[in-house]
DNA sequence: TACTGGATTCACT
DNA sequence: GTGAATCCAGTAA
């Protein structure tokens, strides 16, 4: 049994997107003073709905890191953090909802609602609410922005997701998220 | 150099 | 359910 509340080391991160994404539910991730459980995450690799697709230097992160936040920006305005897992291979996993512990005040603030259910409940929303930006981007983990150990081992469902995923007909990415969990995304 | 579309969210109908 | 917001990485030329 590991300790609780112990930060995720590098090593935690070695290893195949998909287990990893799924082993990561129930974890907690703390950033300055603000906290939550993860409750949904998307495993990346080098499908093509994965950046790693193609050999770009925005996968670089990707294809040569493990523990690392890999953040990017989309649709012009979201930010959206992932974990760099694969040492052999390209992935990563995508974090896409929190439950909210600590911090919450600050994430309204950061949110602009008093709504707990929709300060975390999204990738963007998440990043929007524990202040995740493009300057985090290539970051190891550590004490300040890191994962950690939790006790409980959450019911899980699993289910292939992203419209490109199913477009495509890929097996991948897989969106794995805790069950009957309110802070989910959609 | 000039498009094109995106691992999203929110307001509006 | 639909469309706008809005910037950047990637691709084509």
């Amino acid at each position: 049994m590991e300790p609780v509340n112990r930060l995720l080391p590098p090593s935690w991160f070695e290893g195949d997107p998909v287990v990893i994404a799924k082993k990561l539910l129930g974890k907690t991730l703390k950033k300055d003073g603000v906290s939550g459980v993860i409750v949904e995450t998307e495993a990346y690799g080098t499908d093509p709905a994965s950046h790693a697709f193609r050999d770009t230097p925005r996968a670089k992160l990707m294809r040569e890191t493990h523990g690392m936040w890999y953040v990017y920006f989309t649709y012009g305005m979201h930010w959206c953090a992932n974990i760099t897992t694969n040492k052999k291979g390209a992935g990563a996993v995508l974090i896409r909802a929190i439950e909210p512990r600590e911090g919450i005040a600050l994430m309204e603030r950061r949110r602009g609602t008093h709504d707990v259910r929709a300060l975390c409940s999204g990738p963007a929303k998440l990043c929007q609410a524990f202040g995740i930006t493009g300057k985090d981007n290539g970051r190891a983990l550590d004490e300040t922005f890191g994962i950690f150990d939790a006790p409980e081992i959450p019911r899980t469902r699993i289910e292939p997701s992203s419209r490109i995923g199913i477009k495509e007909k890929t097996p991948l990415p897989w969106r794995f998220s805790i069950k009957h969990n309110p802070f989910v995304s959609r």
